[in-house]
This record gives structure tokens, C-alpha cells and sequence, in this order.
DNA sequence: CAAAAAGTGGGTAAAAGTGGGTAAAAGTGG
DNA sequence: CCACTTTTACCCACTTTTACCCACTTTTTG
């Protein structure tokens, strides 16, 4: 499981170190092999121990491409991911376009979202927050996890 | 069931200790295992022992990221959860984004809430109180807690 | 009132994260 | 196919953070 935010720093060379944590946790299921794609909705980068991605991977090529939003949805997902490989010190070298395509420059944030974790530039993530606070989820929950009063 | 409310010091280091009731019951529940997230709506943490983070997670991964306020709402909760360990003293660290979230200083106060527990800053918990204090709940209860007779 | 438990603070070694030099590899243009 | 530029992989050195101790003070308990 990815779990918690830490935030890193992105070198001149465009690399990030992975948390150890995640980093423990990616040897464990797929011998360190992490794969990393965009996000279909949001300026951000997701990161998929190998054998997660391989699964939606192959979920989504199995959609019939009739329709151009999932023709799209293919595209960009299934394009744009790459197997990086970690260095000896826990680090990955990101594709400039990745870099780009999630506004990253030198703070990034990532964010455990348990089978996968996202990358963030720490502004963007920190305006999102800002703007989640302000929102009201009244009603948006199922009942079942209401009565679990989070 | 995690009761009462009791005050604490962040050291330098960004160590809390957990109250020693607390800690029994965390025990004796899932090992001394803690999962330390931010609230939703305030800016304070929501203390779960892991077994009961566990069902949260759970329900909110399962829920279906179409929907924009959904996919926010399961961002911020299960980014910002971080599984702490204690120390010999029984004390967690809090990551520093979680302190920062919650504007923790030196004073805290913790709360109990039955199945997990609050983390305040002191100052942001006292002024909440005197906001309370002044407020008239008339009317505003739903139903059927106002046959609660609290 | 003494003893134990709870809470606080800090030193230190190890781990984690950061930055950069350099040689090999990959890409580009003639 | 060669010369040149850019990118990447590998290595090393440095800084910051964390985990693990131990010691001390305060509070609780018998």
C-alpha cells in the first residue's frame, strides 16, 4: 500500500528520488519496476508498480476503439506511459515531456493513493487542497461510508 | 473507545507522544498501528487506529472516480493518510505536511472521538471552543438526533 | 511519601535525499 | 559513415532527516 504525502526535490537533470517507503514497498510486488503515465483529468503524473499498470494496461486496450473519447482516453494513457527504472540511490529519471506535461520545476509533492501513487508540482497540489477545503461534500458519500463517520 | 482530551508538546524533532489511555487501546486493537490523516473540513488530523483506517480506505477506493468532487475528496483523504509507528516512548513523528496542514506549533491538544481521535493546535482548538460556546444549535440538528435528547 | 509510569528533550549513528562530474550512449546533421 | 552535440547512466560526496538510545522531569498510583 502507498500511503502519505512527502514532498522532493526535482534536479537539473530531471530526476526525483522515490519516498524509501514506496521504494520498499515497489521491491516487494514487482522488483523495484515502476511505470509512470499522466492523469486523464488532472495535471498530474501517476505511478504504477509494473504489475499494477500491466493490469490496467490491459484493461484498457480491451476497449473497443469505436468511440473517440475512448479512442483518446487510449492514446494518451497507454502513450504516455514509461517503465523507469531507479537508480542506485532510489531515483528516477522523468521524460521531459511527463515534466512538462505536470508543470514540474524544482518542489514536487507525492501522494500515496494506495495500489499507485500520483506526483504533483507542489503548487498545483497545494492550490487543489486549497480549493477542496473550501468545498462542501455534503452528500456526495455513499451512506455506508457516511455511518463510518470519517 | 478513545475518550477526553488532553494537551501535549511537538518537540523540535516534530514528535508528538500518544496519551497513554490512547495507546492501550491502540494495542490492544492493531498493534500499536496508527494512521494519521488531515479532516476534510477543519484544519486538524483524524487519528485511526489501522484497522479502522483500513475500512475507510477501503469504501473510498471502491468508490467511482468519475465524479469530480469524488475523485477530490478520495485525493486528499487517502494522500494525506501516513501510517505512523511509535517509538520506544510512544511517541509518532508527524510528517511535516501534516503538521503544516494543520498548523501545529509546540501546544497541541488531542480529542477523543470514540473510534479515532483528533489532533488541534492548541490555539486553533481553544478559539474553535469560544466559537462554539457562542452558538445556538437550535434547529439545526437533523431530526433524528434531536430526539436524541443529548 | 516512595515507586512507577508518563511525558519531554537531546545526542548520535544510520538512512534518506540532493547535487554534480564524467564517460558512455544516443541522437543529429552533413 | 563520420563528427559533433545532447542525453543518460554511473559514480562519489555532501547535507538533512530519521531511528534509536538514554537521561531527566512531572504526574500518577499504591
Amino acid at each position: 500500500m502507498f500511503r502519505g504525502v512527502a514532498t522532493f526535490n526535482l534536479d537539473a537533470k530531471g530526476r526525483v528520488a522515490i519516498p524509501a517507503k514506496f521504494r520498499k514497498h515497489l521491491d516487494a510486488c514487482c522488483e523495484g519496476r515502476l511505470v509512470v503515465t499522466i492523469d486523464h483529468a488532472d495535471h498530474c503524473l501517476q505511478m504504477y508498480p509494473l504489475s499494477e499498470w500491466e493490469q490496467v494496461e490491459q484493461k484498457l486496450s480491451s476497449l473497443p476503439s469505436l468511440n473517440t473519447q475512448v479512442r483518446r482516453l487510449k492514446r494518451m494513457l497507454l502513450g504516455y506511459a514509461t517503465e523507469c527504472e531507479m537508480d542506485k540511490n532510489g531515483r528516477i529519471l522523468l521524460p521531459a515531456k511527463l515534466r512538462e506535461f505536470a508543470g514540474l520545476e524544482k518542489d514536487v509533492v507525492m501522494i500515496g493513493q494506495g495500489n499507485k501513487f500520483e506526483l504533483w508540482d507542489e503548487d498545483t497540489w497545494n492550490s487543489l487542497m486549497e480549493d477542496c477545503l473550501e468545498e462542501d461534500f455534503d452528500g456526495i458519500l455513499p451512506t455506508e461510508l457516511e455511518s463510518l463517520s470519517i
